[in-house]
DNA sequence: AACTTCATCAACCGCGGAGCT
DNA sequence: TAGCTCCGCGGTTGATGAAGT
């Protein structure tokens, strides 16, 4: 917002010795002669008239046959970011807001997942405004950012019980899985929003065209995963959850070592409004969350 | 007015997964 | 199966304007 259009010089080009490194996984950006830094109007026009016409994809050859002297990188965040015509610009809403918040609460930083269920935005704008205003603001209320927490928990209660159960360790946590990326909304097939249906909590659920992807959950259809995902996001009962998981003797004791199947597991576990009650069916949608997330 | 610090956000970078050969 | 390429993601950087001194 504060900068309505980046259509300054490339000026200096953000000059991070890093692009001279070699590196055989991204040829195209290690490319002399690519521009880089801030996209010109023209630029922004060639982009997005080649992208009408042709289409999204192949990202890699695009920025040749576009005309443009872009790495296909470039080309990409700046359709997905900026130019996308279903990119809603401007200030985040207070529900926004609200729905960033749970969101996180849920997936920790997975930007790209948080931002397919919010229209207009993008993972990246959703990640910026957490880092400069969410974050903070959690912080000002005494409440760890990562884990949605209290900073300074109450000391007496020494039960390491307290430790977040449900949110993501920061990154560099070897054990936490590295769930397979759906990728169901961001990207990949332009405005996937237009599939999607929207609850009563302005989520976007549901429109995941593969689902073909695991046979035995023929019962557990999308639906129910958007209703136990609707019921994970429902503050109330997410609460709940907190307050029963505190209770349980068993929880681990080391944050680090918790992978989202911990957090699905636990919010099965918890969760009596789902109607999963025995072992197979809470194995079984566990793993449809993990494919999914 | 000049300078410094802070806040914001577009863009870059490196990594890992998926798909293909 | 191994190697390669492409794509997408999350973390980080740096340019810019605003606010403070």
């Amino acid at each position: 917002m504060r900068k309505p259009s980046p259509a300054t010089a490339t000026a200096s080009a953000s000059g991070t010795p890093a692009s001279a490194a070699s590196s055989s996984k991204t040829p195209c950006c290690t490319k002399v002669g690519l521009k880089r830094g801030p996209w010109t109007p023209e630029e922004d026009e060639l982009l997005a008239d080649y992208i009408k016409r042709e289409g999204e994809g192949r990202w890699r050859t695009l920025p040749k046959r576009a005309g443009l002297l872009r790495c296909g990188k470039s080309c990409r965040l700046r359709w997905m970011n900026y130019l996308r015509p279903s990119v809603k610009r401007g200030q985040i809403a207070p529900d926004e807001e609200d729905l960033i918040l749970r969101l996180h609460r849920l997936l920790g930083n997975r930007w790209s997942l948080i931002a397919g269920r919010i229209p207009g935005r993008t993972d990246n704008e959703i990640k910026n405004y957490w880092n400069t205003h969410l974050s903070k603001k959690l912080i000002s209320q005494g409440i760890d950012p990562r884990t949605h927490k209290p900073l300074n928990p109450n000391p007496s209660s020494s039960s390491p019980q307290q430790e977040p159960i449900h949110a993501r360790p920061p990154p560099p946590q070897p054990s936490a899985p590295k769930l397979p990326n759906p990728n169901l909304e961001s990207a990949g097939h332009g405005d996937g929003e237009e599939n999607n249906w929207q609850n009563s909590d302005g989520l976007m659920m549901g429109s995941h065209g593969n689902s073909n992807d695991d046979e035995n959950m023929d019962y557990c259809t999308d639906d129910v995963f958007s209703s136990f995902f609707n019921s994970l996001i429902n503050e109330d009962l997410f609460v709940n959850q907190q307050q029963q998981q505190l209770q349980q003797p068993h929880v681990p004791t080391d944050p680090g070592s918790l992978g989202y199947g911990v957090i699905w597991e636990a919010a099965l576990t918890s969760s009596a409004t789902t109607g999963f009650n025995n072992e197979d069916e809470h194995k079984r949608l566990l793993d449809h969350a993990n494919k999914r997330f």
